[in-house]
DNA sequence: AAAAAACATTGACATAAATCAATGTTTTTC
DNA sequence: GAAAAACATTGATTTATGTCAATGTTTTTT
């Protein structure tokens, strides 16, 4: 249950098993089913959430009602609505099961406890975060720079299994595009897969 | 001369006169004049920069020579590559001076020394971190969930002093759209200030 | 296996933003 | 203080993207 966890955990920072024993006490696992909330807009962001099996997506409402993607969480990656979690304030966003989900939870309280209790643990946030940042760094970078066409062709590169996985108007709506744009970039390059 | 430095890491980490000092010896002052450069595309940024006075802005060239900005950094702002400064590889972001600057330089010796020596810089930094990517999230959102008008209001909102102290074109480039586009999303929505 | 739902593609048209160009304004430089 | 440079605004036009609508395909549900 806790393998690609720990897994990814010890990528960056090495635990002894006595200290691995210690993390898993703060973990809870827990199974969603595609199309299940796991955070709702207005909610306090209780946990934050490491997916071990499945994908999960994050988005805003607008005006309209209409969804837009910030995120897509596949396994390995960390998701939650850091703002409400930091503060425990109400979220802004919503995240919700793509495919049926095994996901790891790690409270506000237990992440706290962590922090004060193992700096290995410190070391693995702030690394997570410094990745987490610069991979969205890139992102808006690309953003504001490129062509829709080099965009779609840098997501393509970067995270190929996101777009084997996902629906094409999700993709879409994760590049603040509509499914038809999306869909007249692949035909002219010929992105097809 | 380093007032505003140690001003905001107390805001987060309460330091010792000792430890207070002991940061210090790791740190650097640089001035900077006007349209000088921080850092180039292809250099390996070899300092992470906290602006104590001035402002800076980073940005990135397309094929056609045009610049991008990607970032700006004022009064209390920390600013870099983050990329190139974590794996020491070419840096991808240009950084120069919109004004004249008081720096404060932390070299990636010193960082990966005071990350061992100091705990509460660690602490320091992953705050830093967790803030800048909220601050991040926060922007890429905006971007594909509001309409153009909503999102300089939105920015109007959140860094009043930016878009105050720096020219317009600039801002736009930041925003990712032609100078004249913004200039009418101002006359249009009344936000002349 | 059949029916329904979700999804992707394509075309016609409307709309928004970029581009080009001209003008006026403000800021910088000498 | 005059000249030059940088900047902002506005209009006319082109280009890119969104929207609406129809069709075909794939996936899910029963």
């Amino acid at each position: 249950m806790y393998e690609l966890f720990f897994k990814k955990f010890n990528e960056k920072v090495l635990l002894t098993t006595e200290e691995q024993d210690l993390v898993q006490q703060y973990l809870a696992p827990k199974k969603l089913r595609k199309k299940q909330y796991l955070l709702q807009e207005g909610d306090i962001c209780k946990n934050i959430c490491f997916v071990e099996k499945g994908a999960l997506k994050a988005y805003v409402l607008d005006d309209t009602g209409e969804e837009h993607i910030t995120a897509f969480a596949l396994e390995g990656w960390t998701m939650g609505d850091l703002a409400s979690f930091m503060k425990q304030e109400p979220a802004t966003l919503n995240i919700d099961a793509l495919e049926d989900c095994e996901l790891i939870l790690i409270s506000k309280q237990a992440h706290d406890e962590l922090l004060e209790r193992l700096p290995k643990y410190q070391i693995y946030i702030r690394m997570l975060m410094t990745d987490a940042y610069m991979a969205l760094q890139k992102r808006t970078t690309n953003m504001i720079s490129l062509s829709l066409d080099d965009r779609y062709f840098a997501l393509t590169q970067m995270y190929p299994n996101i777009v084997q996985r996902v629906p094409q108007h999700m993709i879409a709506s994760f590049m603040g595009l509509s499914p038809e744009t999306l869909s007249r970039i692949r035909s002219r390059s010929g992105t097809k897969r």
